[in-house]
DNA sequence: CAGTAATGTTGTCAGTGTAAACATTTAGGG
DNA sequence: CCCTAAATGTTTACACTGACAACATTACTG
């Protein structure tokens, strides 16, 4: 594969990924994914108005890509924060505040990942089974919890559906910049504070 | 006030409240606010493309009346669903059913709500107030709960916020369909197990 | 080495947000 | 009551966008 190092060859080379990154750029600049214009990327990229339409069927589709890039960060970042964690309830409170920390370093991915979203998933099968995966992760947790006579019983998706709620909306507000906090160790205590509570309300208890 | 009945006069006599309730329907319509367009929603009331600047500084500032409008019904939810409860933690977890109950009650005021939102918040007063005195409401209930000893201590806004991003992740999933519940029933029943959980993780225990 | 598939470009079109100039109606003070 | 100023709507215009079609260049494969 001679990549071409002249001044600006007719083939980009490796067009499909550059129009993501520029995407996620330019997303970071303005701190909004909506105003995001395709001609602004093929822009950035130097390319012409019409040449993102040989990699992407619309904006819809570009925009589909990086959600799909950012459900495989973010279960990177799952992974890597309960790596080394045995107990299935401290895992699964682990694996939240690994949410909320992806949500805080790649908010121009989360952006995307949560306003494109609506009926489109579907149409896009790679995404839809990235963000299942993800998911998953938490249900499983949750199911071995359970196993482990840890966590309240019943539908492990249900609970499951209320920890990502938690981890969901805290992820929006913070990134929306709704919650008045910067540093970054606030944040993580926030987050290691929230998943707390939440565990405990999903513990096995007393209850009322 | 001689309201017209002429076919079509001149002035429109309430356009300003005829375009919010046109920019809801579409988005009901379209299932989707980011594909709004003014000259729609003019064509929509009946009028040119360019009276709506008449009554909103932009397109922005039309969305943002919608989610004031939004607020001022979202605190009428969180009123209602309290009235006739006492015991503070019992009120702060009824208002969080509220929450979610306005959210899919009126999913175009929601979502106008919360993708709006960004920076533009600060930029009108009146939105940024109702907002405010939403929230509000929730750390009210957290001080009062503090006070009969019935929760955790703490900053009572740290807290709110833990509430608060629950019934938001929770209200976000099930108005973009991210969690495959369309009963009613099931989905109040979701709220109230959800809410239910995290009332148990902010309550006073013997915790760790 | 030929010719086809892949990739990028130019030109075009309808639709959008917004501003400016103009038209109509309403309201209030003489 | 009239007459003018303010409020409200309309028309026209412009730059920008998403998308498509026709064309140009390059890469790859038999």
């Amino acid at each position: 594969m001679p990549q071409s190092t002249k001044e600006s060859p007719y083939h980009h080379g490796n067009l499909r990924q550059s129009l993501i990154d520029a995407a996620l750029e330019l997303i970071a600049e303005k701190q909004d994914a909506k105003t995001l214009s395709l001609r602004e990327v093929a822009r950035r990229v130097g390319v012409s108005h019409a040449a993102p339409y040989r990699h992407f069927a619309d904006k819809e589709a570009l925009l589909a890509a990086v959600a799909e890039e950012g459900f495989h960060l973010l279960l990177d970042y799952l992974h890597r924060a309960m790596v080394h964690i045995d107990e299935p309830a401290r895992r699964l409170q682990a694996s939240g505040v690994g949410y909320v920390r992806f949500a805080i370093a790649h908010p121009s991915h989360y952006r995307v990942m949560f306003s494109t979203l609506q009926v489109d998933y579907l149409n896009y099968p790679g995404l839809n089974e990235a963000g299942a995966k993800a998911f998953a992760v938490m249900v499983d947790e949750i199911m071995a919890g359970q196993a482990a006579g840890q966590m309240k019983t019943g539908d492990p998706q249900k609970l499951a559906w209320v920890s990502w709620s938690l981890v969901h909306g805290l992820s929006m507000l913070l990134i929306e910049h709704q919650l008045p906090l910067t540093d970054e160790q606030d944040i993580e205590a926030l987050a290691e504070f929230a998943t707390q509570s939440s565990m405990e309300g999903l513990r096995l208890g007393d209850g009322p």
